[in-house]
DNA sequence: GGTAGACCTGGACGC
DNA sequence: GCGTCCAGGTCTACC
């Protein structure tokens, strides 16, 4: 079946997919290098696998699923694209305040501005934890192993799992999560996030609308075992606060190339570099044009 | 509050 | 082919 979903204008799928590297993490598939479509396989809550297949489409996007769905299950799965997208998201502000300059006047008119996320808070944490301290292949290879090792198998698609969810990962042990899936280090943490999710002391998903002021969010993810600054600020911006920066070893890079000649520098003068934008900064930050640097300028 | 060392893996490098 | 070194954030112990 297929149906439509509309987006708050200006939007341009390729543009949230290409956002950052979500989109080449499990379970996501992107069809093509532009970003016009993707595919997601998602657990439903009876268990079942089913692979989405989203693409552009006039006001929004279109998304297609092969297989029989209950009116529960399609307006779930629609809630997942919409999160997923941040169809509803209102970046008028951010557009106005960065209109005169120049390494971010391109935003709007490329319909920038929303980061790619998952259907779950849980999925997105794990995925971040798991850009800590690696090259982003060791993030590919690990999710990867996450999503074969213990999500739903796709019916007709051996090679394909949804995400596990946390009671899914509950269940495993560390000895597995370290050794198996070769998670090293990181597997206590991913354990322990997922045990206290499936054991109901932790509500991830209530963090999506939570009224707490961005400190005090921030806090809460920090109070995560393997979510540090960087981490924490990765999420915020996620979860739509955009008031931290994520500082990891490419932005002290960048900002040092920007700003500093080049020279050491550390999270302060990353900090101080967006500190202008205010509660915009992460997505200043985010959608800075960095590409001479890539250029080799 | 700040800092040093450990954590784990893969890639680069030298032999 | 093998061994060594290093990069990549966070945690813990210590000052």
């Amino acid at each position: 079946m297929k149906w439509t979903l509309s987006a708050r204008p200006p939007f341009f799928l390729p543009a949230a997919v290409r956002s950052h590297g979500w989109i080449q993490l499990a379970p996501f598939h992107r069809e093509d290098e532009e970003g016009t479509a993707f595919t997601y396989v998602r657990e439903l809550d009876s268990g079942r696998a089913v692979e989405m297949r989203v693409t552009g489409a006039p006001g929004g996007v279109s998304v297609e699923v092969d297989a029989a769905l209950t009116q529960d299950e399609q307006a779930a799965l629609s809630r997942d694209v919409a999160w997923m997208l941040a169809l509803d998201l209102d970046l008028s502000e951010f557009y106005e305040l960065v209109r005169d300059e120049p390494k971010l006047a391109h935003v709007e008119r490329r319909a920038q501005g929303r980061v790619l996320r998952s259907p779950t808070l849980f999925e997105d944490i794990v995925k971040t934890i798991l850009t800590t301290n690696t090259a982003w292949g060791g993030t590919k290879r690990m999710v990867s192993a996450v999503v074969s090792q213990f999500g739903a198998p796709l019916p007709g698609d051996a090679g394909r799992h949804a995400f596990p969810g946390p009671e899914r990962l509950a269940t495993s042990d560390e000895e597995t999560l370290r050794n198996e899936t070769r998670l090293g280090y990181r597997a206590p943490y991913v354990l322990a996030l997922a045990r206290a999710v499936a054991g109901g002391e932790l509500d991830l998903e209530a963090y999506k609308t939570s009224d707490l002021p961005t400190p005090e969010l921030r806090k809460e993810m920090l109070a995560l075992k393997g979510v540090g600054p960087y981490a924490a600020a990765n999420l915020m911006v996620l979860l739509g606060r955009y008031d931290f920066l994520p500082v990891d070893s490419w932005a002290l890079k960048v900002v040092s190339h920007e700003w500093h000649g080049g020279q050491p520098i550390g999270a302060t003068e990353v900090e101080a570099a967006f500190e202008h934008w205010g509660a915009w900064k992460g997505l200043a930050y985010w959608f800075w044009d960095w590409s001479y640097l890539a250029e080799g300028g």
